[in-house]
DNA sequence: ATTTTGACGCTAGG
DNA sequence: CCTAGCGTCAA
């Protein structure tokens, strides 16, 4: 039914129908008439409705064995409910509109507070939608009463390395069955009563995969996962997706157009050094200037190669290298870095931005770890460390001035509030020392004179006292245990320390000598693996292999480290999401708080805090 | 002739 | 190891 044709008894009805369902199954309608049981999201649609299945029925057959495919809209379920909620109002007629913008609201307010499970292909979208609609009149806090579940994060879960694309490749996945979702026909004229059938057996359709999938979650283990981890996070990204972080635009302008100034600097400086014009950009044009015509790789030994042609490569690693025989790799590194900041960092911020603010989108199941990934900016990836470029004062006659850019100061808190950071310290490196039970290695962590632990790795592992550390040997020990971590070969050892592969081995080997267990650990891991045919972190996540037991070297080897990874990885993501959930309920829950989460960077949660409630908050 | 797409390389984050 | 994003280049 569409609740605007509803006289006052009717609604007053649906209202008690709702109090009494078991489930209800939403869908978003777009302008354009297509749902987000569609395969191509439409952005620029905006959003015109919510279809919503009421579900009454309590025994409803959803047993091993029973396909739903064969249930149809009409037979199955006299008692269900399908209802049209229209969210979008044209400004005319006030007094009628007003009145239907209430009961719609009303509806939705009362399926999220009476915690009955709203089933919802990408849910998140559904609440952020919600919150955006209704921002008056529902408060972020209420939203984090609501129940949701999503078929697609469940499915994520007993799969993470394929993404599941739309609702569609979903449905297939999971009753073999092809079949396709017809669009919603609907120009400018109403609803026709053959789309809201169709959309009927497509919520239908969504609710029994949701069962399915709930009863293999079970069978794995992975329901308690599910229950108080993934869900609890949709609607703590729902939420964070509606806050805006403010971006000082003027600075933005002027910095980029700084870099601008100083990568022409530098291209000049490259084409007089190079005796030639080329595209600095282009990895192509540099290997035929530095190797072809200079032949500069021929000075150095075991250069690295790019990994699908097998060329010389043109990285950062390399180009170190060379910075002694010939002043252009310097330079190039430098136009790098100021390009990318440039490009990504400035620019790219910029084309994120809606009137002087960005506001991220979240991916839940993007990895294939857990960890969560960001995008439009991906405020995970930006810059830590600021770079300082010599501006060339023309105007004022020769005067030089050096400013320094970072791009994490560009973005600030709202007035009266802060950013606060919380983070974890060493989480993988901890966890490492937990699952290995490595004594050394956990001695480093429970000593409480240990400021540093990569200092004091450094020390412990080569035997020479902590003051003597340099800085080389902190740095050193950091890459080779994150090289271990990784999973990485002597091979890519040597590229990230810039030495030969056999010096690389040799550190690995030493390390190894020293903290047996973790050597221990990794084999553990990998034979577990191939075993069961996957791995498994620390609160049940798992990540299925199929190339662990692979004739192929390549595979299997890779197949191997993406095991040991994903324990350490993935158990890092679980332990960082138990932090984001408890966090977020506990400011739910208290009365006055108001703190809200801006970010996660992996092991560190960004908060906007309200000046006055920072002790409190901390 | 111009635009789009996919493969590849590089680098920022963790 | 696993991400996002920017760039070139050829199809």
């Amino acid at each position: 039914c569409d609740i605007r044709s509803l006289g006052y008894e009717e609604k007053r009805k649906l209202l008690a129908t709702i109090e009494k369902a078991v489930a209800f199954v939403t869908t978003m309608i777009f302008q354009d008439g297509s749902s987000q049981l569609n395969s191509e999201q439409v952005l620029t649609s905006s959003v015109k409705g919510v279809v919503v299945l009421v579900k009454n029925q309590t025994d409803y057959p959803c047993l091993p064995g029973y396909s739903s495919t064969d249930c149809t809209w009409d037979a199955a379920n006299e008692d269900d409910k399908l209802i049209y909620l229209k969210t979008e109002w044209s400004s005319l007629w006030e007094q009628e509109q007003q009145a239907h913008k209430k009961f719609t609201w009303q509806v939705l307010f009362q399926m999220l507070r009476c915690k009955v499970p709203i089933i919802c292909f990408n849910a998140k979208d559904f609440l952020r939608t919600l919150l955006q609609v209704y921002g008056n009149e529902i408060s972020w806090k209420q939203v984090a009463d609501s129940v949701v579940l999503d078929p697609r994060i469940a499915a994520w879960l007993i799969n993470p390395s394929d993404t599941v694309p739309s609702f569609e490749c979903l449905i297939q996945k999971y009753f073999e069955k092809p079949f396709s979702v017809e669009t919603v026909n609907t120009d400018t004229g109403p609803l026709r009563n053959t789309s809201y059938q169709n959309l009927g057996v497509n919520l239908e359709k969504l609710y029994n995969v949701m069962m399915d999938l709930a009863h293999d979650l079970q069978v794995q283990g992975l329901w308690k996962l599910f229950c108080t981890l993934e869900l609890p996070l949709i609607k703590i990204l729902a939420v964070m997706e509606t806050h805006k972080i403010h971006v000082n635009k003027q600075e933005l302008k002027k910095t980029s157009e700084i870099l601008g100034l100083r990568l022409k600097e530098l291209e000049q400086e490259a084409h007089q050094v190079a005796g030639e014009r080329f595209l600095l950009t282009s990895s192509h044009q540099l290997r035929e200037v530095l190797f072809e015509k200079l032949k500069l790789h021929t000075l150095c030994e075991k250069v690295h190669r790019t990994e699908i042609q097998q060329l010389v490569s043109t990285s950062e690693v390399v180009l170190n290298k060379l910075q002694d025989l010939h002043p252009l790799p310097k330079i190039i590194l430098e136009y790098r870095q100021v390009h990318k900041m440039k490009s990504t960092y400035v620019d790219g911020l910029r084309m994120c931005m809606r009137k002087g603010f960005i506001s991220s989108t979240w991916n839940q199941t993007g990895t294939a770890t857990g960890r969560l990934s960001a995008k439009h900016p991906n405020i995970q990836g930006i810059s830590k460390h600021p770079i300082r470029i010599t501006k060339k004062q023309y105007i004022k006659g020769k005067e030089e001035e050096i400013v320094t850019i970072s791009p994490r100061t560009l973005f600030v808190s709202k007035k009266g509030y802060t950013f606060l950071a919380a983070d974890f310290s060493h989480i993988e490196l901890r966890i490492l020392a937990d699952l290995s039970s490595e004594p050394e290695l956990l001695k480093l962590f429970q000593e409480p004179e240990t400021t540093d632990i990569f200092s004091s790795l450094a020390s412990q592992w080569k035997g020479i006292p902590s003051e003597q550390v340099k800085h080389a040997d902190r740095e050193q020990a950091k890459r080779i245990v994150y090289s271990v971590v990784y999973g990485a070969g002597k091979e890519r050892l040597a590229d990230c320390l810039g030495t030969t592969p056999l010096q690389a081995s040799q550190f690995i080997e030493s390390f190894m000598q020293k903290y047996k267990k973790i050597n221990e650990f990794t084999k553990k891991t990998i034979e577990q693996c191939r075993n069961k045919g996957y791995v498994v972190s620390i609160m049940g996540r798992k990540r299925p292999l199929a190339n662990i037991n692979a004739q192929d070297y390549k595979l299997r080897t890779q197949a191997e480290r993406q095991a040991v990874n994903f324990v350490v990885q993935g158990s890092a993501a679980d332990l960082c999401k138990m932090a984001m959930v408890e966090i977020f309920t506990s400011v739910v829950v208290s009365p006055n708080l108001t703190a809200r989460l801006i970010a996660q960077l992996h092991d560190e949660l960004l908060f906007e805090v309200e000046d006055s409630q920072i002790q409190e908050f901390s």
